[in-house]
DNA sequence: AGCGGAGATTTGAACGATCAAATCGGCGGG
DNA sequence: CCCGCCGATTTGATCGTTCAAATCTCCGCT
C-alpha cells in the first residue's frame, strides 16, 4: 500500500540513522534482542515506535525465503449445511495464524486437480510457506503430490488408506458416534439405526464404526438398520422413510452428518412424529441449523484443531530440511451436544 | 516454500542465460511482451516453460511495491445463519482475485478498533495492496481511518450516513423488500407485517423502506404492523408472537433477514399454522437454511458483487496516486426466490 | 604491558525482481 | 554516405532486509 503522501516510509536504514546505530543493530533489536545491549535496545525501540517503523514483508521474504503465509483452500458452497464446519475452522485458523505473526491466504479450487495446480503456483512462487489441507479422502492425490516435492503442509483429516508421510490433525469420528449411540442406549433405545454414507469414504466408515461398536458392546442388533446414501437432504429423507416403514422400525437414529439428520427430521415431522419424543435423532457436526431446530449433534473441537494444525506446521517449518519422518499426529475427541431431539 | 531438494529454483538470470538473452528481456517477455521480438519471445517462453520458472513474489513486491494481495476481514461466526452470506461472498472474491493474479489474505477482527489495528499492520507492512470491507454501518470508523491515510479499499456495503470518499458496491435492499412485498400483495395479502431491526442501521432502514414503499403504493396500512428487534431467532419469534396475537393479525410477513424469518417460522409452526398456507413469509439473504425449510427469500447477487468489488479496486489501484474523487459506486438488484412459504 | 576472548556493533554482499537509461543494429532520407 | 531515428536489447542501479564475516571495545589474566 503506502499510498500515503507526505512521509516516506521509514526503513531499517532511516531508523538506524535516527538511533545512531547501524542497520543490522536495528534488525537485531527486532529479531534477536538478546544480541543488543539493553540501553541501545531501548533507544532503538523508542525510535521505531516514534517513526512507526514496520519491516517490509517483501524484502524480508526475499532474503529469508519465508513469506509468513499459509495457504488454505476454500470450496464452493456445495453442501450448504456442512459448509459451516469449514467456515468455523477457517476463522479459527486465521486467528491462530495471526498469533504466530503469520497470515492465511485463500485459494479456490473445484476438484483435486484444480487444487494441485494452485499448489504448484503458490509454492513455486514463493508465495506461501505452507499449506493446510482439509477434507482428506481415500486416494488423495494432493498429499502425494505435495510430499513428493517436499512441500510443507499438514492436513485437517487423516491420511485415509495410506501411511502418513505428513503431519495431520483429526477428530475421532468413531468416538463421536460411539458416544452418541451410547447416549441413546442409556435412554433405553434398543432399535437404533444408522444413516451413513456409502462405504469407501474414510470419514464415513470411521463414524459408522463407532455406532457399530457401541451396538456390539450393548448386544444390540444392527442388521437391516443401516443405510448408506449420498450426503443430501433428499437422500437422507428417502433413507429415513424406508427405515421407518420397517415392520419393526427403529426408535432412534444416528446420522453421519447433520445434512442427513435434517433430511430425516423433515421426514419425521411430515409423518407427524415428534423428534425427541417419538423418535430420537443425533446428527454430526453441530451445525447452526442443528442448533436452530434443536437437533442433538456431535461437535468437533474446531478451534483446538486449527491451533493444533498451525502448531504442527510450525514444527515442520523450523526443521532445516524436509524430514522423512512426520511429526506426531493429533487426534481429538469430539463432544456430544444433547438437545431436544434426544 | 521451495523446500525441494535438488534443483535450485530458477531465476530471471538463469532463464536469461539459457535463452541467451538478458534478464530484462525475460522480464519483458513476461510483463511487456509487446516489447520483445516474436522469435525471441518464443525462445524465452519455451525456456521458461522447460525449467518451470516462476517469478519470486517477494522480490517483485520489493521492487514494485505491490504485493498482489487483497485483505478481507473474517468475523467470528456470531450469527450462524447470516454468516453464510459472507462466506459465499468470500468464496466468490477468492475466485475473482485469482483471475486477476491476486490473492485474498484473511485477517480476523472482533470489533472496529481491533480491525483498524489490523489495517495498520497490514498496510504499513506493505503486506497487502488493498482492502475489501464488509458490513459497513453508520459512523463507520474504519472507512474514515482508511481514507485518511490514503489506503486503497472498497466496501461491500454503502457508506451509510456519509458522503462516499471511496468506491463501494452494494445490493439494493429496498428493491428486494419492495419486490417481496409486491409479490405478497399480488397474491392477495392486505395485512402485511414487517419484522425489522431497530432503526439506525443503514441496511435495516433501507430494507424497511422497500416494504413501506410497496405498501404505500398499494394503499395498504402498515401501522402497528412493524416490529424492530435484534437479529436473533428468539427476538424474531417473540415479535412474531406479538403480531400474531393482534386482533386483526397479519396474513403475511416480510423479514429483514432470514434469521428473524426463521424465528417467525418456528412460532408459526408451533401454533400449528402452516407457512405458505395459513401465513406467508419472506426472508432476506437466501441462506441455506431458508432453502432447506422452503422459506422464500431475497437473494443477493454475491458473485457479481465480489467481481464488482475487485474491478473497482483495480481501477483505484491503477491510479498513480490517491485520487480525491472515488470511482462510480455499483448498486445491484437482488433477486426474489419464491418457495413454499409464499 | 600484551594477549585472548567475549560481547556489541558495523560492514559488505546477496536475495530476485523492475526501473531508467544506455547501447546496438538496421533502415530511410537528406 | 552519413545522420538520425526507432525498435530491440542490454547494463547499472535500486528496492529493504538478513546473513556472514569483520571490526571494535573492553576486560581479565599472565
Amino acid at each position: 500500500m503506502s499510498r500515503r503522501q507526505e512521509p516516506i516510509r521509514p526503513t531499517l536504514e532511516s531508523v538506524a540513522q535516527l538511533a545512531e546505530v547501524s542497520r543490522q543493530t536495528v534488525s537485531n533489536a527486532l529479531n534477536a534482542p538478546h544480541l543488543v545491549r539493553p540501553d541501545t535496545l531501548e533507544r532503538v525501540r523508542s525510535v521505531i515506535e516514534q517513526v512507526g517503523y514496520r519491516p517490509h514483508r517483501g524484502a524480508r521474504a526475499l532474503r529469508t525465503r519465508r513469506s509468513q503465509l499459509v495457504a488454505v483452500p476454500v470450496f464452493p458452497p456445495m453442501d450448504p449445511i456442512g459448509g459451516i464446519v469449514l467456515d468455523t475452522f477457517l476463522h479459527a485458523l486465521t486467528i491462530e495464524a495471526q498469533r504466530l505473526d503469520n497470515r492465511v491466504l485463500l485459494f479456490a479450487a473445484g476438484d483435486d486437480g484444480d487444487e494441485i495446480r494452485q499448489y504448484d503456483e503458490l509454492s513455486e512462487d514463493h508465495n506461501v510457506d505452507a499449506f493446510v489441507l482439509t477434507g482428506t479422502h481415500l486416494g488423495d492425490a494432493r498429499t502425494a503430490w505435495l510430499s513428493e516435492r517436499g512441500a510443507a503442509f499438514v492436513t485437517f483429516g487423516r491420511p485415509w488408506g495410506t501411511v502418513a508421510h505428513h503431519g495431520w490433525v483429526d477428530v475421532d469420528g468413531a468416538s463421536g458416534t460411539y458416544d452418541a449411540t451410547r447416549a441413546l442406549i442409556d435412554r433405553g433405545h434398543r432399535r437404533i439405526a444408522f444413516i451413513g454414507w456409502p462405504s469407501g469414504s474414510g470419514v464415513g466408515d470411521d463414524r459408522r464404526e463407532g455406532y457399530l461398536r457401541a451396538c456390539r458392546e450393548a448386544g444390540i442388533a444392527t442388521d437391516g438398520l443401516q443405510a448408506a446414501v449420498l450426503n443430501e437432504l433428499g437422500a437422507g429423507r428417502a433413507a429415513a422413510s424406508e427405515l421407518l416403514d420397517l415392520a419393526e422400525p427403529p426408535t432412534a437414529f444416528v446420522c453421519v452428518a447433520d445434512t442427513l439428520a435434517i433430511g430425516l427430521w423433515t421426514e419425521v415431522t411430515t409423518r407427524h412424529l415428534r423428534p425427541g419424543q417419538d423418535v430420537a435423532i443425533v446428527g454430526f457436526d453441530d451445525t447452526p441449523t442443528a442448533a436452530v431446530i434443536g437437533l442433538s449433534s456431535v461437535a468437533q473441537p474446531l478451534q483446538e484443531a486449527a491451533a493444533a494444525c498451525l502448531e504442527l506446521l510450525q514444527t515442520v517449518l523450523t526443521e532445516p530440511e524436509p524430514s522423512p519422518l512426520p511429526p506426531d499426529p493429533v487426534l481429538m475427541k469430539p463432544r456430544l451436544v444433547l438437545r431436544d431431539s434426544t
